[in-house]
RNA sequence: GCCCCGGUAGCUCAGUUGGAUAGAGCAACGGACUUCUAAUCCGUAGGUCACAGGUUCGAAUCCUGUCCGGGGUACCA
């Protein structure tokens, strides 16, 4: 709809020969105004040195005597140059068919096509749960995949994870205290070891399986591998609860393995971007636009995450994708700036990568808010979060705040007022939609397209109407935006709309015509809502 | 110190990329179930968009500065 007037206002302006501008068209906010409104008179006003309510009437007056299909049922130029369009009706009720036609796949774009992406999120080492930061950004890098697949996209979902390095000798260290503490002895737990129970029913497993028979032995790699693995699958198994799979876990060892990162030292040192200092190896970062320079390699001759993470990035690119993304918390957003730097001046397209940063998670508990850290384990995880709340309230609730604020957590409220959940509200408005359309079957009435749409006129009709059109442009908007929390908030003012219709109009009533009519309207609210949250990763439930 | 994010109703947050009279939900108050599900709907009340300048036809939105909160600034990841 918005398309169709962008096109008809671009044509405008060629034949009346003005400059070309990026035509902007917009619902307003003041019903008054019509239906649609576009600014560009005003944007023309300084190139043409015209006033622009002038210029408005000229593209009014043009647009009167142009529009071969009769889309335009009113067009008005308004001081101080605002042009408003009335859309004639039928063009709604028009469109409301191609809605069932199109059914599941009503709203799909096709900008992404051919093309493929790699998300990269969690990404989590294997040291402990999922904590309710990596929650929010794993329903947010979920939610991006699906958002970039309805544009069509091919997606892969990667982790990317280290089970070597100093964390993972911390977590070998503390299941080795806790497992001799299980045979009795005092032990001398390391001040930065990991302190979850988790640990100590690792130990306990490992106890159960080989008795006393390691008590000397702290360096096995009994200890650090049944960490990771019993950790790991604890991981995967709270991202399954969530409807996360991913398609490739990136294990960094494979870097230092196919020499990657040894062949990325090479390639920077002989652009003069290495050099030595006081027994490490840094990257002079300065010369690329950082701000200061960065060790790659410790004086102990161990890598810094930095050198890794640098050569997984080249990775990416050399794996041939046409859009990369990653998503990480706030609290890393230090390190894809010296990436960025690197992949720059290693002459890859840079532009081709994005990377959305999520802000912090607080989680208030009894009105206290609880400060997480892993190795303390004072954390909520995730687990309990889906315990609590349940799947599809974590996964609205971690999407429906833009990505840039602070997401408050209140594990009280989200608990107690679950009826009031906005969650709900969506989900019982498509529950509503499916009640309706079960009731007219049972009385034996089908859904039919073809049904006389023009009987739907009433203003409640048509502003339903028009939202269900809106769909389509709402997946574009999320493929230059990438902020689910935009589709959320489409969604819920659908579902309102549909509930102010569902409390004015009845649909089924003894005039046939007309409920043949408000059930075409019905499945289309059915559709989009359904393949909204589809895209959400949220349920919809047909009756609740 | 420097860098990033935020500051909008009592609380939690939107605000379609600079548009016309700033919007929801919760909390408060008052209404609507003999109806296709009241997990809903209708109404009342609630605002110096942190502050001060600037840019222009027009600013919550853009630029500068200040204040407040969070994060980062490691030879941790």
């Amino acid at each position: 709809m918005k398309q169709t007037l962008i096109e008809k206002l671009t044509r405008a302006l060629h034949s009346l020969n003005y400059p070309e501008v990026k035509v902007l068209v917009q619902p307003p906010k003041n019903p008054e105004f019509g239906d649609l409104s576009s600014n560009l008179a005003m944007l023309l006003a300084p190139k043409l040195k015209m006033p622009p309510i002038q210029i408005a009437t000229s593209i009014a007056a043009f647009l009167r005597e142009n529009d071969e299909d009769d889309f335009i049922k009113a067009v008005e130029a308004v001081p101080p140059g605002f042009l408003n369009f009335t859309v004639n009706k039928n063009f709604y009720t028009r469109h409301l068919k191609t809605i069932l036609k199109q059914a599941r796949s009503y709203g799909r774009s096709a900008i992404g096509k051919g093309k493929k992406a790699l998300v990269e999120f969690v990404s989590a080492n294997p040291t402990g749960p999922l904590t309710v930061g990596h929650g929010r950004g794993a329903i947010l890098g979920d939610t991006v995949c699906n958002m970039l697949k309805w544009n069509g996209y091919s997606i892969q979902r990667e982790y990317y994870f280290n089970n070597a390095g100093r964390q993972m000798r911390m977590l070998g260290i503390s299941v080795y205290e806790r497992y001799r503490e299980l045979l009795g002895e005092k032990i001398n737990f390391p001040s930065d070891g990991y302190q979850g129970d988790y640990i100590q029913e690792i130990a306990e497993k490992i106890h159960a399986e080989y008795g006393d028979s390691l008590r000397e032995s702290p360096d096995s790699p009994v200890f650090r591998k049944t960490a990771e693995a019993s950790i790991f699958s604890n991981i995967e198994n709270s991202l399954a609860r969530l409807g996360l799979r991913f398609d490739s876990f990136f294990n960094e060892q494979q870097l230092y393995d196919n020499k990657a990162i040894f062949d990325l030292l090479d390639i920077l040192r002989d652009k003069g971007l290495i050099y030595e200092k006081e027994g490490a190896t840094w990257f002079r970062a300065t010369a690329v636009g950082r701000e200061a320079d960065k060790v790659l390699i410790k004086s102990t001759g161990e890598p810094t995450y930095r050198l890794p993470d640098m050569a997984y990035h080249i990775s990416k690119f050399e794996r041939g994708f046409d859009l990369i993304i990653d998503v990480f918390g706030a609290d890393h957003v230090d390190t894809f700036p010296d990436i960025l730097a690197v992949v720059k001046s290693l002459g890859y397209p840079q532009e081709k990568m994005k990377v959305l940063i999520h802000q912090f998670v607080t989680i208030l508990k009894d009105g206290e808010q609880v400060k997480m850290s892993t190795r303390k384990a004072n954390f909520i995880t995730l687990d309990q979060l889906t315990d609590e709340v349940g799947a599809d309230v974590v996964r609205y609730f971690f999407i429906m705040r833009g990505m840039s604020t602070h997401l408050n957590f209140d594990l009280d409220l989200a608990r107690d007022q679950s009826d009031e959940n906005p969650v709900f509200y969506l989900q019982y408005a498509h529950a509503r939609v499916c009640n309706i359309i079960k009731r007219a079957e049972a009385a034996g009435l089908q859904v039919d397209a073809e049904s006389d749409l023009s009987l739907l006129q009433s203003d409640i009709e048509l502003k339903l109407i028009q939202r269900l059109l809106e769909f389509p442009e709402v997946i574009l908007m999320l493929h230059d935006s990438m902020e689910p929390q935009q589709l959320a908030n489409y969604l819920q003012t659908l579902a309102t709309v549909f509930h102010k219709f569902y409390a004015t109009e009845r649909v089924i009533t003894d005039q046939l015509r007309l409920t043949a009519a408000r059930l075409v309207l019905t499945e289309a609210t059915r559709i989009v809502l359904s393949n909204g949250l589809e895209i959400l990763g949220i349920t919809a439930p047909a009756r609740m």
